[in-house]
DNA sequence: GCGACAG
DNA sequence: ATCTTGTCGC
């Protein structure tokens, strides 16, 4: 399955060479509605590190039969050391050699790690996008930049807007009562009401159902392919 | 200058 | 991210 990519770059650059790419590409996000009530497979991606190898593993997520349904992974040396701020460069060159390997091409992807919650606004999830051209999401377990509008309340749904130097990066969502809530930023081609309601579907515990199965694919090194008989026989039947 | 800092 | 047992709670 193709993925072409758009302002393609070289990845092995000094920082200062790196932070310019960042600069160049946040001008090429967009925002634009995403129909999440009819989305129906949703990617989770998400990678791993043992040792001085890299694992990224994406998976496809069937919102209707709440299942995956089609997963690749690809595995590597550690391009470079993971830096604050750098995250994509050391891990989308991983993603990129997934992705061809899907068979079902996801609506949406879910990226673990920030959007445009960035100090520049290009997060890995916006970083992505603006490379496949596709919309994604950004879903962080933790803040880069920005605080809290306001409290955010225990129970599950309440998501409250992540300012940053006078803009509104992203909103912190409570997927679960009682439970630490995650960052939630766009990535490209969605808006950020969307990305939250989108997030808020498929979440069941802390992380919305995608990037868990992504979390575990992405860990079970030396495996390639797609789960058996899942996905490939349904496929060319229709 | 100092501290913070996705995964 | 990863190294890791038990433990508290629904």
């Amino acid at each position: 399955m193709e993925w072409p990519l758009h302002h393609a770059h070289p990845w092995d650059l000094p920082e200062d060479q790196a932070r310019a790419v960042q600069q160049h590409l946040r001008h090429y996000v967009r925002a634009e509605p995403l129909a999440w009530q009819q989305v129906r497979w949703v990617g989770g991606v998400d990678v791993s590190v043992r040792g001085d190898q890299l694992r990224a593993g994406i998976v496809v997520y069937d919102c209707a039969q709440g299942r995956v349904v089609d997963r690749a992974a690809a595995e590597g040396p550690e391009p470079i050391p993971y830096k604050p701020g750098f995250l994509s460069f050391r891990e989308i060159p991983r993603i990129l050699d997934a992705l061809p390997r899907l068979h079902r091409r996801p609506e949406v992807l879910l990226v673990d790690g920030h959007g445009i919650a960035h100090p520049r606004h290009m997060g890995i999830a916006a970083h992505l996008g603006v490379l496949l051209d596709w919309p994604t999401v950004g879903v962080a377990k933790s803040p880069l930049v920005g605080h809290f509008a306001r409290p955010l309340k225990p129970e599950r749904g309440d998501a409250v807007p992540v300012l940053w130097r006078g803009q509104t990066l992203g909103m912190a969502v409570r997927t679960r009562t009682d439970v630490k809530p995650v960052w939630v930023s766009i990535g490209h081609r969605v808006t950020l009401p969307d990305a939250v309601a989108l997030v808020l579907r498929c979440s069941r515990y802390r992380l919305p159902e995608p990037i868990r199965a992504a979390h575990r694919w992405a860990a079970q090194w030396g495996v390639f392919d797609v789960p058996d008989g899942e996905d490939e026989t349904a496929d060319e039947r229709g």
